[in-house]
DNA sequence: TTTGTCCTGTGAATTGAATAACAAAAACTA
DNA sequence: TAGTTTTTGTTATTCAATTCACAGGACAAA
């Protein structure tokens, strides 16, 4: 797929992208070949318009009467938002959340994969925390450099955050995905993307209040 | 404050709202008592301009020369945001995450707070983790009803979330944060939050090797 | 005073994303 | 064959959120 294109695609529709492509493994795996744009929209609770738009984007065209080939479409998501060679992850702060977090991308995704934790604890370096290698914080430009690791994932102490910020973009990390409550500022070249749990509760909680 | 105002303000300002709050709190307590809109947009890397519009959406006028008073910005921000008398709120699936959220929210806010979190293990039920009390999920009902609960968090595998936001919906649960990589389908009247890590990942791996 | 600087507050323009509306293709139906 | 139904693909519109641009107040210095 040429390059500009990919460019012009809107953040939320290759969010939906990764969401389709679940969804649509699911129906393969229980035997469907086939599926139309209003079924995708039901299983995503959005509507058929904006499944049709998202496939329009990526250059898909579905047959007007089977509508689009599950398997193919798999395909050429993967084409679209995965990497050639897979991509390497490590989470800073192997807490409670580095470790759910570990846990929970365990053996999910073979083209994305955590395989460094950093900390500070001595007594977690040196362990394996959800299969995850734990090192020390120290450590990190050299391991970073020798599993080539371009992604990055915060997950330490509010307190901590812009510091490891700073580690992880002098160490070559080239996306981050910040979860603690400390917004983190990065040069240009590297892709933040920020999520705040206190903030998302507190919404639905003004949001619930207003009825 | 008006209630038909409070209804107009936009999403991303009630999530910015609460995120000023936390960062004013820190400066109050380095002593300063006021501080500029740009100062604000600093700590939050974003602009000034954006900064002072939310302050004209919640109608709160700073002073031209010396900015906004902090102690009167946070106690505005927390009659918009916060319930008058506090919310509770509970966790479904107490594996990793649930409990890597209840102990992330131990003590922290006194209006929101987490009181109950539910499971299907034995081994769970009954015992407390992070200080919540854990129940079996056949108890939502009563639990929820006993301790006043509007609020859920869904932390259940994705294969679980569409038949458990069911259970919250039923017991009058009024507002749903789902971190299952599932999407679920809720009343009109229920407020709805998804956010799945997966994605995230995947968007950020995507914009990486795009450079 | 007057001038200059540094703020706030806000209408207008712009951008980004979702929704509406509809043409055209394919396959039935009578 | 002509009409009906169903679905895709796309243009136009609407809506939400952000940014631009600037008026106007407060103070400091000359």
């Amino acid at each position: 797929m040429d390059q500009d294109i990919i460019k012009k695609i809107p953040h939320k529709t290759i969010e939906r992208l990764s969401q389709y492509r679940r969804a649509l493994l699911i129906c393969l795996s229980q035997g469907k070949t086939h599926i139309f744009s209003h079924e995708v929209a039901e299983i995503q609770h959005i509507t058929a318009v904006q499944v049709r738009r998202d496939l329009m984007l990526i250059g898909y065209s579905g047959n007007l009467r089977r509508g689009y080939n599950i398997k193919d479409l798999i395909a050429l998501i993967g084409t679209i938002i995965d990497s050639q060679d897979g991509q390497r992850v490590a989470v800073f702060g192997m807490g409670n959340f580095g470790r759910a977090i570990s846990a929970y991308f365990e053996g999910r995704r073979e083209r994305l994969s955590i395989v460094a934790g950093f900390d500070v604890n001595p007594q977690k370096i040196g362990t394996s925390i959800a299969g995850v290698p734990v090192y020390h914080i120290d450590r990190a430009c050299e391991i970073i450099s020798k599993e080539k690791i371009k992604i990055g994932i915060i997950t330490v102490p509010g307190n901590q955050a812009v510091e490891t910020a700073k580690i992880m973009v002098d160490c070559g990390i080239k996306g981050i995905l910040n979860y603690s409550p400390s917004p983190v500022k990065v040069p240009e070249d590297v892709f933040l993307e920020e999520y705040d749990m206190i903030t998302s509760l507190e919404k639905v909680a003004f949001y619930v209040k207003e009825h």
